[in-house]
DNA sequence: ATGCCTCCCCGAGGGAGA
């Protein structure tokens, strides 16, 4: 089962360059994050004529998240559990019957700058509701994966350019103890399973020519159950995307699973 | 690099992104 998750700056956008990336690169089930549409005006129907079943959590403008599958979704839900008070759509989870179930939760984690100030204070906040969530996961002892736009630069070797990022929310000491709290409950963080060394990105910005210069950032993230891990066959950047027309600007990273 | 583009709102130009 081969399972992306993919950051598309806006569904409307991406009109053209989204079903390309489909047709060509034929996931079971993708991971949309940032659709910027509410459910009604989410272009169902280009997916479904597709094969792909639907599931979204949109908000009017910003965020918005969303669910692709060929396959059955089953007890689809919406919003990251911990705060009643948060309105915004930056957490969807199904569980995908393949061979066997598989529990997929596609989130977008908040930006968080300006650095320090209250939506940093949010994005910690959120992390903390994920740390959460996460633990329960793992706790089910079954099959799972958190995956999307986490706004984490884990690590120096997941930026061309680390000392640029310094005091950005997405590299701050307390945004990476975060992820590593989360990643030390037991999960794995599947490219890193895989593909070691710098200059693997996922994130180039729209200025000042950072992707002719690949001066870009790995932010985007599968977090994979000791059982889902067991199963990994790959893991990928689709980096090329990032140099077709009118392209997100950040590109699709993908699983397979033997589920 | 506290913003060089691009997205959204809509029908100007401001907020948000990373």
């Amino acid at each position: 089962m081969k399972i992306a998750t993919f950051n598309i700056n806006g569904i409307k956008a991406r009109a053209e360059a989204l079903p390309r990336w489909l047709d060509e690169s034929q996931p079971d089930v993708v991971l949309l994050q940032e659709i910027k549409s509410v459910d009604e005006n989410f272009p169902r129907e280009m997916f479904e004529e597709r094969g792909y079943n639907v599931e979204t959590h949109g908000q009017k403008s910003f965020n918005g998240v969303a669910i692709l599958s060929k396959l059955p979704l089953e007890d689809v839900t919406r919003g990251l559990p911990g705060d009643d008070e948060d309105e915004q759509a930056r957490w969807i989870e199904a569980t995908v019957i393949g061979k066997s179930a598989l529990r997929i939760c596609g989130l977008y984690l908040p930006n968080g700058n300006p650095a320090p100030g209250p939506k940093y204070d949010y994005k910690l906040a959120w992390m903390e509701r994920l740390y959460h969530r996460a633990g329960d996961l793992l706790a089910s002892e079954e099959p799972a994966l958190m995956a999307g736009d986490y706004n984490i630069i884990p690590q120096a070797e997941d930026a061309a350019r680390p000392d640029a990022w310094r005091e950005d929310a997405l590299f701050r000491p307390e945004s990476r103890a975060a992820f590593r709290k989360i990643l030390n409950l037991g999960f794995t963080e599947a490219f890193r399973a895989r593909v070691q060394g710098p200059g693997h990105y996922s994130f180039w910005d729209y200025q000042a020519g950072a992707w002719n210069k690949n001066d870009g950032i790995r932010i985007d993230h599968f977090l994979l159950t000791p059982q889902a891990a067991d199963l990994m066959r790959d893991c990928q950047i689709d980096a090329a995307v990032r140099g077709h027309e009118k392209p997100s600007d950040h590109v699709p990273v993908w699983v397979d699973l033997d589920v």
